[in-house]
DNA sequence: TGTACATCAGTGAACGCGCGTTCACTGATGTAC
DNA sequence: TGTACATCAGTGAACGCGCGTTCACTGATGTAC
Protein backbone atom coordinates (compact mmCIF):
# COMPACT_ATOMS: atom_id res chain seq x y z
CA UNK A 1 0.00 0.00 0.00
CA UNK A 2 0.92 3.38 -0.66
CA UNK A 3 0.47 6.09 1.96
CA UNK A 4 -0.61 10.00 2.66
CA UNK A 5 2.55 11.94 2.94
CA UNK A 6 2.79 12.48 6.82
CA UNK A 7 1.61 9.04 7.29
CA UNK A 8 5.12 7.61 8.63
CA UNK A 9 5.49 10.51 10.72
CA UNK A 10 1.76 9.54 12.41
CA UNK A 11 2.90 6.18 12.62
CA UNK A 12 6.01 7.15 14.35
CA UNK A 13 4.23 9.25 17.02
CA UNK A 14 1.93 6.54 17.83
CA UNK A 15 4.56 4.15 18.44
CA UNK A 16 6.31 7.26 20.81
CA UNK A 17 2.97 7.40 22.48
CA UNK A 18 2.38 4.01 22.97
CA UNK A 19 6.29 3.64 24.47
CA UNK A 20 5.82 6.26 26.64
CA UNK A 21 2.98 4.83 28.02
CA UNK A 22 4.13 1.46 29.02
CA UNK A 23 7.50 2.27 29.70
CA UNK A 24 6.50 4.79 32.33
CA UNK A 25 3.68 1.72 33.44
CA UNK A 26 5.97 -1.48 33.13
CA UNK A 27 9.98 -0.13 32.91
CA UNK A 28 11.73 -0.06 30.05
CA UNK A 29 13.10 -3.81 30.52
CA UNK A 30 9.56 -5.40 31.07
CA UNK A 31 8.84 -4.15 28.11
CA UNK A 32 8.97 -6.11 24.69
CA UNK A 33 9.21 -4.36 20.99
CA UNK A 34 6.38 -7.02 19.82
CA UNK A 35 3.95 -5.51 22.48
CA UNK A 36 4.54 -2.19 22.29
CA UNK A 37 4.42 -2.49 18.10
CA UNK A 38 1.05 -4.16 18.84
CA UNK A 39 -0.31 -1.48 21.28
CA UNK A 40 0.40 0.72 18.12
CA UNK A 41 -1.84 -1.15 16.30
CA UNK A 42 1.32 -2.29 14.21
CA UNK A 43 3.79 -5.43 13.86
CA UNK A 44 7.21 -5.66 15.49
CA UNK A 45 9.02 -6.02 12.22
CA UNK A 46 8.80 -2.56 11.19
CA UNK A 47 9.95 -1.29 14.30
CA UNK A 48 13.62 -0.55 12.90
CA UNK A 49 12.52 1.40 10.29
CA UNK A 50 11.12 3.67 12.70
CA UNK A 51 13.76 3.29 15.60
CA UNK A 52 17.44 3.12 15.75
CA UNK A 53 17.36 0.57 18.92
CA UNK A 54 15.17 0.13 21.68
CA UNK A 55 16.97 2.60 23.49
CA UNK A 56 16.50 5.33 20.87
CA UNK A 57 12.53 4.93 21.74
CA UNK A 58 13.35 5.24 25.26
CA UNK A 59 14.79 8.63 24.53
CA UNK A 60 11.97 9.73 22.03
CA UNK A 61 9.09 8.38 24.92
CA UNK A 62 11.12 10.45 27.61
CA UNK A 63 11.20 13.70 25.60
CA UNK A 64 7.28 13.08 24.46
CA UNK A 65 5.98 12.41 28.12
CA UNK A 66 8.32 14.65 29.50
CA UNK A 67 6.87 17.60 27.68
CA UNK A 68 3.32 16.72 28.57
CA UNK A 69 3.88 16.46 31.66
CA UNK A 70 5.69 19.97 32.04
CA UNK A 71 2.74 21.32 29.90
CA UNK A 72 0.28 20.35 32.52
CA UNK A 73 2.58 21.54 35.60
CA UNK A 74 2.72 24.99 33.58
CA UNK A 75 -0.86 24.90 33.28
CA UNK A 76 -1.36 23.82 37.08
CA UNK A 77 0.69 27.26 37.89
CA UNK A 78 -1.88 29.24 35.82
CA UNK A 79 -4.94 27.66 37.74
CA UNK A 80 -6.27 30.68 39.38
CA UNK A 81 -2.19 32.26 39.76
CA UNK A 82 -2.61 28.93 41.94
CA UNK A 83 2.04 29.31 41.29
CA UNK A 84 3.88 27.08 42.95
CA UNK A 85 1.70 25.44 44.84
CA UNK A 86 -0.88 24.81 42.53
CA UNK A 87 2.16 22.77 40.54
CA UNK A 88 3.08 20.65 44.12
CA UNK A 89 -0.65 19.89 44.69
CA UNK A 90 -1.25 18.54 40.84
CA UNK A 91 2.17 16.79 41.46
CA UNK A 92 1.29 15.08 44.58
CA UNK A 93 -2.24 14.09 43.68
CA UNK A 94 -3.38 10.81 44.72
CA UNK A 95 -4.81 10.47 40.77
CA UNK A 96 -1.00 10.89 39.74
CA UNK A 97 0.10 8.07 42.00
CA UNK A 98 -2.70 6.12 40.58
CA UNK A 99 -1.79 6.49 37.17
CA UNK A 100 1.81 6.14 36.40
CA UNK A 101 1.51 5.16 32.12
CA UNK A 102 0.11 8.95 32.30
CA UNK A 103 2.19 10.99 34.58
CA UNK A 104 5.71 11.95 35.09
CA UNK A 105 8.30 9.86 33.46
CA UNK A 106 11.46 10.53 35.89
CA UNK A 107 9.28 8.95 39.04
CA UNK A 108 8.34 6.01 37.17
CA UNK A 109 11.74 5.88 34.96
CA UNK A 110 15.03 7.32 36.89
CA UNK A 111 16.32 4.39 38.62
CA UNK A 112 16.69 2.44 35.27
CA UNK A 113 17.49 5.85 33.66
CA UNK A 114 20.69 6.36 35.55
CA UNK A 115 21.89 2.69 34.32
CA UNK A 116 21.29 3.56 30.59
CA UNK A 117 24.01 5.23 28.27
CA UNK A 118 25.02 8.45 28.01
CA UNK A 119 22.93 9.74 25.25
CA UNK A 120 20.19 8.48 26.92
CA UNK A 121 21.49 10.10 30.51
CA UNK A 122 21.70 13.58 28.43
CA UNK A 123 18.35 13.32 26.86
CA UNK A 124 17.32 13.27 30.34
CA UNK A 125 19.50 15.66 31.83
CA UNK A 126 18.05 18.35 29.55
CA UNK A 127 14.13 17.08 30.35
CA UNK A 128 15.48 17.40 33.73
CA UNK A 129 16.72 21.16 33.40
CA UNK A 130 13.15 21.69 31.88
CA UNK A 131 11.17 20.68 34.72
CA UNK A 132 13.92 22.54 37.22
CA UNK A 133 13.63 26.02 34.96
CA UNK A 134 9.70 25.75 35.48
CA UNK A 135 9.63 25.44 39.64
CA UNK A 136 12.79 28.12 39.62
CA UNK A 137 10.17 30.42 37.65
CA UNK A 138 7.84 29.97 40.16
CA UNK A 139 9.80 31.53 43.05
CA UNK A 140 10.00 35.24 43.66
CA UNK A 141 12.97 36.53 40.96
CA UNK A 142 14.05 38.54 43.92
CA UNK A 143 15.95 35.15 45.21
CA UNK A 144 19.35 35.19 44.49
CA UNK A 145 20.88 32.36 41.44
CA UNK A 146 22.40 29.87 43.68
CA UNK A 147 20.00 29.72 46.48
CA UNK A 148 16.80 29.48 43.75
CA UNK A 149 18.42 26.54 41.83
CA UNK A 150 19.12 25.12 45.35
CA UNK A 151 15.52 25.35 46.57
CA UNK A 152 14.43 24.49 43.13
CA UNK A 153 16.35 21.07 43.53
CA UNK A 154 14.91 20.49 46.93
CA UNK A 155 11.60 20.71 46.08
CA UNK A 156 11.81 18.62 42.81
CA UNK A 157 13.71 15.79 45.11
CA UNK A 158 10.50 15.65 47.36
CA UNK A 159 8.17 15.49 44.84
CA UNK A 160 10.13 12.93 43.23
CA UNK A 161 10.72 10.85 46.41
CA UNK A 162 7.34 11.25 47.79
CA UNK A 163 5.57 10.42 44.84
CA UNK A 164 7.40 7.08 44.33
CA UNK A 165 6.99 5.78 48.07
CA UNK A 166 3.37 6.88 47.79
CA UNK A 167 3.01 4.04 44.68
CA UNK A 168 5.52 1.71 46.47
CA UNK A 169 3.57 1.60 50.24
CA UNK A 170 0.88 -1.08 50.55
CA UNK A 171 -1.06 0.70 52.91
CA UNK A 172 -3.67 3.01 51.83
CA UNK A 173 -3.55 5.25 54.71
CA UNK A 174 0.24 5.95 54.59
CA UNK A 175 0.17 6.56 51.36
CA UNK A 176 -2.07 9.21 51.57
CA UNK A 177 -0.09 10.48 54.27
CA UNK A 178 2.96 10.09 51.92
CA UNK A 179 1.32 12.59 49.56
CA UNK A 180 0.19 15.38 52.17
CA UNK A 181 3.67 15.20 54.02
CA UNK A 182 5.62 15.80 50.78
CA UNK A 183 3.01 18.53 49.90
CA UNK A 184 3.79 20.19 53.19
CA UNK A 185 7.46 19.52 52.63
CA UNK A 186 7.68 21.19 49.27
CA UNK A 187 5.75 23.92 50.28
CA UNK A 188 7.64 24.54 52.94
CA UNK A 189 10.54 24.28 50.87
CA UNK A 190 9.08 26.90 48.99
CA UNK A 191 8.58 29.37 51.31
CA UNK A 192 11.04 32.00 51.14
CA UNK A 193 12.35 33.53 54.25
CA UNK A 194 13.25 37.41 53.70
CA UNK A 195 16.69 36.94 54.84
CA UNK A 196 17.38 34.77 52.16
CA UNK A 197 16.15 37.45 49.56
CA UNK A 198 18.51 40.03 51.22
CA UNK A 199 21.53 37.77 51.09
CA UNK B 1 29.05 -34.49 48.98
CA UNK B 2 27.82 -33.75 52.53
CA UNK B 3 27.55 -30.39 53.95
CA UNK B 4 28.46 -28.82 57.45
CA UNK B 5 25.03 -28.20 59.26
CA UNK B 6 24.22 -25.19 58.96
CA UNK B 7 26.35 -25.39 55.49
CA UNK B 8 23.28 -24.72 53.45
CA UNK B 9 22.16 -21.31 55.42
CA UNK B 10 25.60 -19.84 54.43
CA UNK B 11 25.08 -20.26 51.09
CA UNK B 12 21.82 -19.25 51.33
CA UNK B 13 22.78 -15.85 52.88
CA UNK B 14 26.16 -15.37 50.00
CA UNK B 15 22.88 -15.60 47.36
CA UNK B 16 20.61 -13.18 49.04
CA UNK B 17 24.05 -10.67 49.50
CA UNK B 18 25.36 -11.24 45.69
CA UNK B 19 21.53 -10.87 44.56
CA UNK B 20 21.01 -7.43 47.55
CA UNK B 21 24.27 -6.17 44.96
CA UNK B 22 23.40 -6.85 41.60
CA UNK B 23 19.43 -5.65 42.12
CA UNK B 24 20.45 -2.76 43.14
CA UNK B 25 23.61 -2.43 41.13
CA UNK B 26 21.27 -3.22 37.50
CA UNK B 27 17.61 -3.64 38.13
CA UNK B 28 15.35 -6.79 38.99
CA UNK B 29 14.12 -7.14 35.91
CA UNK B 30 17.91 -7.05 34.47
CA UNK B 31 19.67 -9.63 36.75
CA UNK B 32 19.31 -12.97 35.53
CA UNK B 33 19.20 -16.12 38.20
CA UNK B 34 22.07 -17.42 36.33
CA UNK B 35 24.20 -14.70 36.52
CA UNK B 36 23.06 -14.45 40.50
CA UNK B 37 24.22 -17.76 40.97
CA UNK B 38 27.36 -17.75 39.63
CA UNK B 39 28.26 -14.44 41.62
CA UNK B 40 27.42 -16.71 44.49
CA UNK B 41 29.94 -19.50 43.34
CA UNK B 42 27.04 -21.71 42.34
CA UNK B 43 25.35 -23.45 39.35
CA UNK B 44 21.58 -21.99 38.37
CA UNK B 45 19.87 -25.52 39.12
CA UNK B 46 20.05 -25.43 42.76
CA UNK B 47 18.59 -22.01 43.07
CA UNK B 48 14.94 -23.39 43.67
CA UNK B 49 16.20 -25.44 46.74
CA UNK B 50 16.46 -21.91 48.66
CA UNK B 51 13.70 -19.62 47.31
CA UNK B 52 10.35 -20.21 45.83
CA UNK B 53 10.83 -17.63 42.96
CA UNK B 54 13.06 -14.48 42.41
CA UNK B 55 10.97 -12.69 43.39
CA UNK B 56 10.72 -14.43 46.84
CA UNK B 57 14.69 -13.32 46.96
CA UNK B 58 14.10 -10.12 46.14
CA UNK B 59 12.34 -10.18 49.16
CA UNK B 60 15.13 -11.62 51.25
CA UNK B 61 17.67 -9.12 49.41
CA UNK B 62 15.66 -6.03 50.35
CA UNK B 63 15.60 -7.34 53.52
CA UNK B 64 19.25 -7.36 53.85
CA UNK B 65 19.81 -4.61 51.95
CA UNK B 66 17.75 -2.42 54.55
CA UNK B 67 19.07 -4.09 57.48
CA UNK B 68 22.64 -2.94 56.28
CA UNK B 69 21.63 0.25 55.31
CA UNK B 70 20.03 1.16 58.33
CA UNK B 71 22.78 -0.20 60.63
CA UNK B 72 25.06 2.13 58.66
CA UNK B 73 22.69 5.56 59.00
CA UNK B 74 22.60 4.32 62.88
CA UNK B 75 25.83 4.35 62.95
CA UNK B 76 26.27 8.18 61.42
CA UNK B 77 23.83 9.56 63.59
CA UNK B 78 26.03 8.15 66.78
CA UNK B 79 29.23 9.25 65.21
CA UNK B 80 30.30 12.57 67.03
CA UNK B 81 26.94 12.68 68.37
CA UNK B 82 25.74 14.06 64.49
CA UNK B 83 22.60 13.45 64.52
CA UNK B 84 20.32 14.00 61.70
CA UNK B 85 22.60 15.98 60.28
CA UNK B 86 24.98 13.08 59.79
CA UNK B 87 22.44 10.94 58.54
CA UNK B 88 21.46 13.59 55.86
CA UNK B 89 25.33 13.89 54.95
CA UNK B 90 26.15 10.10 55.14
CA UNK B 91 23.18 9.47 52.69
CA UNK B 92 23.83 11.81 50.09
CA UNK B 93 27.54 11.85 49.85
CA UNK B 94 28.97 11.34 46.52
CA UNK B 95 30.61 7.70 47.60
CA UNK B 96 26.69 6.90 47.91
CA UNK B 97 26.04 8.28 44.67
CA UNK B 98 28.45 6.32 42.99
CA UNK B 99 27.84 2.80 44.63
CA UNK B 100 23.97 2.07 43.86
CA UNK B 101 25.16 -1.76 44.43
CA UNK B 102 26.63 -1.21 48.13
CA UNK B 103 24.04 1.58 48.96
CA UNK B 104 20.23 2.17 49.80
CA UNK B 105 17.84 -0.69 48.08
CA UNK B 106 14.96 2.15 48.29
CA UNK B 107 17.02 4.57 45.66
CA UNK B 108 17.82 1.49 43.36
CA UNK B 109 14.64 0.00 43.57
CA UNK B 110 11.40 1.85 44.24
CA UNK B 111 9.73 2.07 40.92
CA UNK B 112 10.34 -1.06 40.34
CA UNK B 113 9.10 -2.40 43.61
CA UNK B 114 5.82 -0.43 42.77
CA UNK B 115 5.32 -3.21 40.18
CA UNK B 116 5.83 -5.72 42.23
CA UNK B 117 3.41 -8.02 44.06
CA UNK B 118 1.33 -7.46 47.13
CA UNK B 119 4.30 -9.68 49.32
CA UNK B 120 6.61 -7.79 47.76
CA UNK B 121 5.50 -3.89 48.37
CA UNK B 122 4.48 -5.54 52.13
CA UNK B 123 8.26 -5.93 52.90
CA UNK B 124 8.85 -2.70 51.12
CA UNK B 125 6.53 -0.89 53.20
CA UNK B 126 7.66 -2.77 56.67
CA UNK B 127 11.39 -1.78 55.93
CA UNK B 128 10.35 1.57 54.76
CA UNK B 129 8.85 2.24 58.54
CA UNK B 130 12.44 1.40 60.21
CA UNK B 131 13.53 4.02 58.06
CA UNK B 132 11.35 6.97 58.89
CA UNK B 133 11.31 5.79 62.67
CA UNK B 134 15.52 6.00 62.64
CA UNK B 135 14.94 9.53 60.98
CA UNK B 136 11.96 10.45 63.57
CA UNK B 137 14.43 9.24 66.03
CA UNK B 138 16.29 12.03 65.30
CA UNK B 139 14.00 14.81 65.87
CA UNK B 140 13.06 16.56 68.78
CA UNK B 141 11.07 14.20 71.16
CA UNK B 142 8.57 17.13 72.00
CA UNK B 143 7.34 17.83 68.09
CA UNK B 144 3.77 16.43 68.16
CA UNK B 145 3.80 12.93 66.57
CA UNK B 146 1.61 13.92 62.90
CA UNK B 147 3.74 16.60 62.56
CA UNK B 148 6.28 14.43 63.53
CA UNK B 149 5.20 11.61 60.85
CA UNK B 150 5.75 14.69 58.15
CA UNK B 151 8.58 16.16 58.81
CA UNK B 152 10.30 12.20 58.81
CA UNK B 153 8.48 11.80 55.26
CA UNK B 154 9.25 14.73 53.63
CA UNK B 155 13.13 14.76 54.60
CA UNK B 156 13.26 10.81 53.46
CA UNK B 157 11.65 11.71 50.19
CA UNK B 158 14.13 14.45 49.68
CA UNK B 159 16.84 12.13 50.32
CA UNK B 160 15.43 9.71 47.65
CA UNK B 161 14.70 12.08 45.19
CA UNK B 162 17.92 14.20 45.29
CA UNK B 163 20.26 11.05 45.08
CA UNK B 164 18.02 9.34 42.09
CA UNK B 165 18.34 12.84 40.46
CA UNK B 166 22.28 12.86 41.06
CA UNK B 167 22.45 9.15 39.55
CA UNK B 168 20.80 9.62 36.50
CA UNK B 169 22.07 13.35 35.64
CA UNK B 170 25.48 13.11 33.30
CA UNK B 171 26.55 16.96 34.33
CA UNK B 172 29.08 16.32 36.90
CA UNK B 173 28.67 19.61 38.19
CA UNK B 174 24.55 19.65 38.40
CA UNK B 175 25.16 15.92 40.20
CA UNK B 176 27.15 17.60 42.87
CA UNK B 177 24.99 20.45 43.32
CA UNK B 178 21.81 17.92 43.13
CA UNK B 179 23.82 16.30 46.08
CA UNK B 180 24.43 20.17 48.08
CA UNK B 181 20.94 20.93 47.60
CA UNK B 182 19.30 17.71 48.81
CA UNK B 183 21.50 18.60 51.61
CA UNK B 184 20.19 21.81 52.47
CA UNK B 185 16.62 21.05 51.72
CA UNK B 186 16.77 17.81 53.76
CA UNK B 187 18.36 19.98 57.29
CA UNK B 188 16.23 23.20 56.33
CA UNK B 189 12.91 20.39 56.77
CA UNK B 190 14.74 18.84 59.74
CA UNK B 191 14.89 22.73 61.60
CA UNK B 192 12.33 22.44 64.04
CA UNK B 193 10.68 25.60 64.80
CA UNK B 194 9.85 26.60 68.27
CA UNK B 195 6.62 26.90 67.43
CA UNK B 196 5.77 23.64 65.99
CA UNK B 197 7.26 22.30 69.59
CA UNK B 198 4.06 24.55 70.94
CA UNK B 199 1.75 23.59 68.80
C1' DT C 1 -7.10 6.09 -21.49
C1' DG C 2 -4.47 2.05 -20.42
C1' DT C 3 -0.48 -0.44 -19.01
C1' DA C 4 4.07 -1.18 -16.77
C1' DC C 5 6.78 -0.05 -13.24
C1' DA C 6 8.75 2.34 -8.99
C1' DT C 7 7.82 3.39 -4.30
C1' DC C 8 8.03 2.24 0.49
C1' DA C 9 5.27 1.47 5.03
C1' DG C 10 4.34 -2.44 6.95
C1' DT C 11 4.58 -7.87 7.35
C1' DG C 12 6.06 -12.10 9.32
C1' DA C 13 9.54 -15.76 9.41
C1' DA C 14 13.89 -16.38 11.17
C1' DC C 15 18.45 -15.36 13.77
C1' DG C 16 20.88 -16.51 18.21
C1' DC C 17 20.19 -15.88 22.84
C1' DG C 18 18.95 -15.81 27.69
C1' DC C 19 15.08 -16.07 30.54
C1' DG C 20 12.55 -18.58 34.89
C1' DT C 21 11.70 -22.99 36.20
C1' DT C 22 11.92 -28.29 36.60
C1' DC C 23 14.05 -32.52 37.43
C1' DA C 24 16.85 -36.79 37.22
C1' DC C 25 21.19 -37.27 38.69
C1' DT C 26 25.96 -36.98 41.32
C1' DG C 27 29.03 -37.95 44.88
C1' DA C 28 31.19 -37.04 49.39
C1' DT C 29 30.18 -37.97 53.86
C1' DG C 30 27.70 -39.78 58.07
C1' DT C 31 25.28 -43.72 60.00
C1' DA C 32 23.87 -48.67 60.64
C1' DC C 33 25.20 -53.14 61.11
C1' DT D 1 37.27 -52.57 61.52
C1' DG D 2 34.84 -53.00 57.19
C1' DT D 3 30.98 -52.70 54.18
C1' DA D 4 26.34 -51.15 52.55
C1' DC D 5 23.33 -47.68 52.41
C1' DA D 6 20.91 -43.09 53.32
C1' DT D 7 21.45 -38.26 53.01
C1' DC D 8 21.00 -34.00 50.49
C1' DA D 9 23.49 -29.65 48.60
C1' DG D 10 24.66 -28.86 44.38
C1' DT D 11 24.84 -30.04 39.07
C1' DG D 12 23.62 -29.49 34.34
C1' DA D 13 20.46 -30.78 30.63
C1' DA D 14 16.07 -29.64 29.22
C1' DC D 15 11.28 -27.28 29.16
C1' DG D 16 8.69 -23.58 26.58
C1' DC D 17 9.00 -18.92 25.88
C1' DG D 18 9.91 -14.15 24.65
C1' DC D 19 13.61 -11.16 23.82
C1' DG D 20 16.05 -7.49 20.30
C1' DT D 21 17.20 -7.42 15.77
C1' DT D 22 17.42 -8.60 10.59
C1' DC D 23 15.62 -9.21 6.18
C1' DA D 24 13.24 -10.87 1.97
C1' DC D 25 8.86 -9.97 0.82
C1' DT D 26 3.94 -7.78 0.01
C1' DG D 27 0.75 -4.93 -2.13
C1' DA D 28 -1.75 -0.53 -2.73
C1' DT D 29 -0.92 3.55 -4.86
C1' DG D 30 1.44 7.27 -7.66
C1' DT D 31 4.07 8.17 -11.80
C1' DA D 32 5.86 7.49 -16.59
C1' DC D 33 4.93 6.52 -21.09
Amino acid sequence: MRFDKGHKQATRQRIIEAAAERFRKDGMAAVGIAGLMADAGLTHGGFYAHFESKEALLREALAAASDTTRQRLTRATLRNGAGLEGLIRFYLRPEHRDTPAQGCAVSALVPEIARQSAATRDEFTDRLESFLALIASQLPEALPAARRQETTIGIFGVLLGTLQLARAVTDPVLSDNILESGITAALRLGEVTSGALAS
